[in-house]
RNA sequence: GGGCCCGUAGCUCAAACGGAUAGAGCAUCGGAUUUCUAAUCCGAGGGUUGCAGGUUCGAUUCCUGCCGGGCCUACCA
């Protein structure tokens, strides 16, 4: 609804330029409106474009914001734009007519036609988690998983088609370790590991082994060849090292899932590196790398024997310059540049293996259905919704379903990982690039944000004993290598038992599994709150204290509000729901026009519009790639909506009408409150 | 050495494309008519936005340099 008059303000703005000014559309930014005015009263939409016409038009800027508020008139939604300051133009909404629609939960009908921006169509495949299946999953793993998953919700909010990858490294150098634990220091069988791998929290199990193992070879370098052997013969396959490494991936990524489902958090696919490597996607891609002269073969220096191509963001360099100026620099000159050695990055090793770029170019091919080849696939979990999560498998494989739904070959993709990996994702965005796939590369989001670590406190809490150096930081990074971390299903279940503490102080009269599952939905709420309050590219230095707490800016603050909202209507013998499909035309034109007009209705029309907002601000998530954007907007709404339930006392209003129309306010913002933490995966218990 | 990111109140963080008086939460202190439950609300104190320049009507935001911190920079995945 915002974002919707937005654009209709916009597109007058600028065919009142072009018309008048002569300004074309591409001379100036057709998005010029900021988001607000710094206060209610001043209106709805703030333009500034004026000071940036001055110089441009040789006037000053209130004399062009005159002009065009002259020129452009009346626009249909809108009561009025104004000059202010020394040349703001500030637009104010009708108000009426805009609660109206809102509270109908519905688009003004245009009486021309609205330009239609450009809208992105075609699947969108968004992958996150990418967990290795060796160890439980951890706090930075929450992170990636609820941004991930947060992201899918944002697009499908938006209309967009969306499937959901978690790739599996299950063939990779820590799955190798885990097995190296096993069988060579604890020394068990096939049949004690199987055993193992059944009980409830294997992944923990792991957890303290890996964290051994790094010590063994930390102890020992001689030990490291134990690893290499094993990773041999996982890659090799079909025997019984193999076999092992794959109970135990396959026995750790149900525990993840598990850990995930949790939270509602999903997966439609999982591809597994296995399968890229059996069904030799490598090969079909090398092939194509070749043809196209993405990658070089080096014949001397220290990566003599590779295939190389150009790390991203490594410019050419001074002396490639000059080698690429030399006499034979003509047209049919095809020879690749020369790329500096600390700019090559290895693709192909010289004893012929590939590394794991390699392997995520070819699995970006296929992404985007350029690979021409495909996984096998059979179903691997089931929700408790019934929806299936399937995995990817060899055609032999006695389970493999060829009723599976389609994967890849998909419009657009967001990869959630973190920022550490950007070289690497841009490496493969080059790639793609460089094949001649520009479109795909372009479609290509490295969704990147920054670790989770822990704060010196939070990690002597866990019984960590720290350097000097490590006590002055302000956070500590995580590291799995060490099993040094909090543990997903640790701090879930910690959650969990605080917000069951306050459930049982305040509601002794419930059940205790009502009380259960109030204490689970406050705690997921504070967790996925917690995670996606931080903009992406700050640190998140993890602490109990603050992961925590359920005041304030919280995910529970947020629950609460809602409960209020429900309770209003529920203490009212009212249903917020029915009341917003049969009231709707209750409240008559007349009746909004006297409870929204004038300043002193400024507070409450605030809740109107922060309402109107919930589309603009998933817009903006999404092409930001920021879902933090959210949790602030639903901040705002929480904090508007618990002043005005101080300030306006409702079931206690004598004036019929204004009852009406407070508790239509309460409908609204309670309607896309709801909404905007069903987004953020957030759902609201009956009672707090 | 090269690349990317960060530095804002005591602490943790906001401030979309440069915009109006830099905002929240926590913590501290002081309050809220026995009301639609206080997981709430109101108020107070707390800032030279790391430093120095530059660009312009306007800079927390853009540019340059410096200081401090993080990550990446393996024929490991």
């Amino acid at each position: 609804m915002y974002l919707y008059l937005q654009r209709r303000l916009d597109r007058r703005m600028a065919e009142f330029l072009l018309s008048t000014y002569g300004l074309d559309q591409d001379a100036f930014y057709v998005d010029v409106a900021v988001e607000q005015p710094p206060r209610i009263e001043l209106g709805d939409y703030a333009f500034p474009l004026a000071f940036g016409l001055a110089k441009r038009l040789r006037k000053s800027p209130r004399k062009i914001a005159e002009e065009i508020v002259a020129g452009i008139g009346v626009v249909e939604g809108f009561a009025k734009l104004e000059v202010a300051g020394a040349g703001y133009i500030n637009a104010h909404v009708d108000r009426p007519e805009f609660a109206a629609t809102l509270l109908r939960d519905e688009l003004p009908k245009p009486k021309v036609p609205q330009p239609n921006l450009p809208a992105r169509t075609g699947k969108v495949l968004v992958e996150h988690s990418s967990i290795n299946p060796n160890k439980a999953a951890h706090v930075g793993h929450l992170r990636n998983a609820i941004l991930g998953d947060t992201f899918v919700r944002l697009l499908r909010f938006a209309g967009r088609e969306v499937a959901v990858q978690n790739y599996i490294d299950n063939t990779g150098a820590q799955v190798a370790d885990v097995v190296v634990g096993f069988l060579n220091i604890e020394k068990k069988t096939h049949a004690q590991i199987e055993a193992l791998a059944a009980t409830p929290r294997f992944d923990y199990v792991c957890w303290d082994l890996y964290a051994r193992v790094s010590q063994w070879y930390e102890d020992d370098k001689a030990n490291l060849q134990a690893r290499a052997a094993t990773l041999h013969a996982i890659e090799e396959g079909n025997n019984e090292t193999a076999a092992i490494a794959d109970l135990i991936s396959t026995a750790v990524l149900k525990r993840h899932l598990e850990t995930m489902d949790r939270l509602d958090i999903e997966y439609d696919f999982l591809p597994r590196e296995s399968e890229i490597l059996h069904l030799h996607f490598w090969d079909a891609a090398f092939t194509k790398l070749k043809e196209a002269g993405v990658l070089t073969y080096e014949t001397e220096g220290k990566n003599k024997g590779c295939w190389v191509m150009r790390r991203a963001g490594t410019a050419v360099s001074k002396k490639e310059k000059e080698n690429d100026e030399a006499p034979s620099n003509s047209a049919e000159d095809t020879t690749p540049e020369r790329i500096s050695e600390d700019a090559q990055k290895v693709i192909v090793r010289s004893n012929g293996t590939v590394g794991y770029v390699g392997k995520d170019i070819a699995y970006h091919m296929w992404k985007f259905g350029l690979l021409g080849r495909d996984f096998s696939y059979r179903k691997f979990y089931r929700y408790p919704n019934a929806h299936d999560c399937w995995i990817s498998t060899i055609p032999a494989d006695p389970k493999a379903d060829t009723n599976h739904p389609h994967f890849g070959d998909v419009a657009e993709i967001y990869n959630v990982i973190d920022t550490r990996q950007s070289e690497a994702q841009n490496t493969v965005i080059d790639a793609l690039r460089a094949l001649g796939h520009g479109e795909a590369a372009d479609r290509y989001t490295h969704f990147s944000y920054e670790m989770v670590a822990l704060t010196p406190r939070c990690a002597e809490e866990l019984g960590y004993q720290l350097s000097v150096e490590d006590k002055g930081r302000s956070f500590i990074e995580v590291s799995g290598r060490k099993g040094f971390g909090v543990k997903a299903d640790d701090l879930l279940d910690t959650l969990i038992a605080a917000a069951r503490k306050e459930v049982d102080a305040r509601h002794p009269e419930l059940g205790d599994s009502e009380r259960a599952g109030i204490a689970n939905q406050i705690a997921i709420g504070a967790l996925r709150y917690f995670m996606l309050k931080f903009t992406k590219q700050s640190v998140i230095a993890f602490d109990f204290k603050d992961a925590l707490s359920f005041e304030g800016d919280t995910g529970p603050y947020a629950q609460y509000a809602v409960v209020r909202a429900t309770n209003i209507f529920r203490k009212g013998g009212l249903d917020p729901e029915t009341f917003l499909q049969d009231e709707t035309n209750r409240i008559s034109p007349e009746d909004f026009t006297q409870y929204l007009t004038g300043d002193s209705a400024n507070d409450i029309w605030e809740l109107w519009l922060a309402s109107s907002k919930t589309s603009y601000v998933v817009g903006q998530c999404i092409a930001t790639t920021e879902p933090a954007y959210l949790a602030k907007h639903a901040f705002q709404l929480a904090q508007l909506f618990n002043a005005f339930y101080h300030r306006y006392p409702i079931l206690s209003e004598t004036d019929e009408g204004r009852k009406e129309f407070l508790l239509a306010t309460v409908a609204v913002l309670r309607r896309e409150l709801i909404r905007v933490l069903a987004t953020m995966g957030i759902t609201v218990p009956p009672v707090m």
